[in-house]
DNA sequence: TCTGGGGTCCTAGGACCC
DNA sequence: TCTGGGGTCCTAGGACCC
């Protein structure tokens, strides 16, 4: 039996905490560069905005005055999501945090009502202790979780922020109330696919052969269905035990044609990058570089490209790092075009114990590893980037546009002694 | 005027080998 | 001119997720 704790609008409840003014308002969390809605309130969902929905747009769903927008603090939010895994890992065994905002669980207690009774308090010592409001759902497959938790959420008052899907009888009536674009693992274009097919509903999938299935569309298609007929297949990959690719990426403020402007940004990426590889102990074989125009700019030419080099050594030293991504983006950059939007990606990574040391390599593996702990033991101190790469103090042409972030000075009193706790 | 960022898995097809 | 069968590995791209 899996449980799936999910928090209800994350973002929004988290700006929330801070602001009780936000309660019972539309409120929406916009992206990078204020671009795309990324978190609704229930007000906001109500009016039909939906998720995803560029900025400019919601005025096509309701008054935009109404809305509160508010640009998206990530720090802040992944502050509050350990503070509700913490709570969550003092009352479950093998927590598998799928998301920021949402983690399986195997039941804790054999028995249902003492089990319902310990979930119960555990989303009201949540709400108490962080403020953020949480649902559970439960099943015997992680896809039935997920349907279950929704119901959680959606009939909160019947439910107690708690449900349970387990009787096969409920799980019918259920499946026969799910659209099938509702399903986990079923999107857009599979939804259509399917629907062309006549089938609807959850029930109807469930239905059709597994063997045409896996024939018309793939294994993984194949799962979702046995998932929903309660056959737990491990969907999620729940112990992933370390990323395998580690990507940043931004969207620019504006269009860039320098080529400084860009490689500038491509540096802070490659540093970000390989802190986050320090972090996990790990080492990369590869890195990627990307760049891209702009294809909502129909009146410029689009480009975009990308390159892969692969290192002689796995590392995740900041300055093999960085030269690599340069030298890939030196592959692929092109004058005369506009640049949007640009990335760094590290591939084939490895726990740093394993790494193979190229005999070949001049690099002192051992003074570098140094240098780059000292490096992040200043930047930990001091604050990000207090330390960085010489084309990083250029910093700014490429900084994506945030006006609407929060910053009553209340607010920002309490959340910079929280982060700091 | 203004359209995010970061991941995973699977499959098809090409290169290459015997 | 005719030109097998089976396997592995790699990569690009598509689909999905939050």
């Amino acid at each position: 039996m899996y449980g799936l704790v999910d928090c209800n609008n994350f973002f929004v409840s988290c700006e929330r905490v801070f602001d009780p003014r936000l309660n019972g308002k539309m409120v929406v969390v916009l992206s990078n560069n204020d671009g795309c809605v990324i978190a609704r309130s229930n007000e906001a969902k109500a009016a039909g905005i939906p998720m995803g929905c560029p900025a400019f747009k919601i005025k096509e769903h309701t008054d935009p005055r109404q809305v509160i927008q508010l640009s998206a603090r990530h720090i802040l939010y992944r502050d509050l999501s350990d503070r509700v895994m913490n709570i969550l890992m003092q009352e479950v065994e093998n927590l598998q945090q799928y998301s920021v905002d949402e983690a399986f669980f195997v039941l804790p207690h054999e028995d249902v009502e003492t089990s319902h009774r310990i979930m119960a308090e555990l989303v009201t010592r949540i709400r108490q202790y962080v403020g953020i409001p949480v649902s559970i759902g439960f099943a015997p497959s992680r896809t039935l979780a997920k349907i279950a938790n929704h119901i959680a959420k959606r009939d909160r008052r019947i439910t107690d922020g708690v449900y349970w899907l387990v009787r096969p009888e409920a799980i019918d009536i259920i499946l026969r109330r799910t659209a099938i674009e509702d399903v986990w693992g079923i999107g857009r274009r599979l939804a259509a696919s399917l629907k062309s097919r006549g089938i609807k509903t959850a029930a109807d999938f469930v239905r059709m052969p597994p063997s045409l299935v896996r024939s018309l569309y793939s294994v993984t298609l194949e799962r979702t269905q046995r998932e929903l007929m309660g056959h737990d297949c491990q969907i999620a990959n729940p112990v992933t035990i370390a990323h395998k690719t580690i990507m940043t990426s931004r969207t620019f403020g504006k269009v860039l044609t320098d080529r400084d402007a860009v490689a500038d940004a491509i540096v802070s990426f490659a540093e970000r990058t390989a802190r986050q590889l320090r972090d996990e102990n790990s080492v990369a074989g590869s890195i990627m570089t990307y760049v891209r125009g702009d294809y909502f700019r129909k009146d410029l030419p689009f480009y975009s490209n990308s390159c892969q080099l692969r290192l002689d050594t796995p590392s995740s030293d900041t300055m093999t790092i960085a030269r690599m991504a340069l030298k890939a983006f030196n592959n692929i950059w092109k004058d005369g075009f506009g640049y949007r939007k640009a990335g760094v990606m590290a591939l084939d990574i490895q726990h740093n114990s394993g790494i193979q040391l190229n005999v070949f390599d001049p690099d002192d593996h051992g003074k570098f590893r140094r240098l780059m702990t000292s490096i992040d033991d200043i930047n930990n101190k001091y604050g990000k980037r207090s330390i960085k790469l010489a084309p990083g103090v250029l910093r700014g042409e490429w900084a994506a546009n945030q006006s609407h972030l929060h910053t009553g000075s209340k607010t920002l009193l309490f959340f910079t002694g929280m982060v700091h706790l």
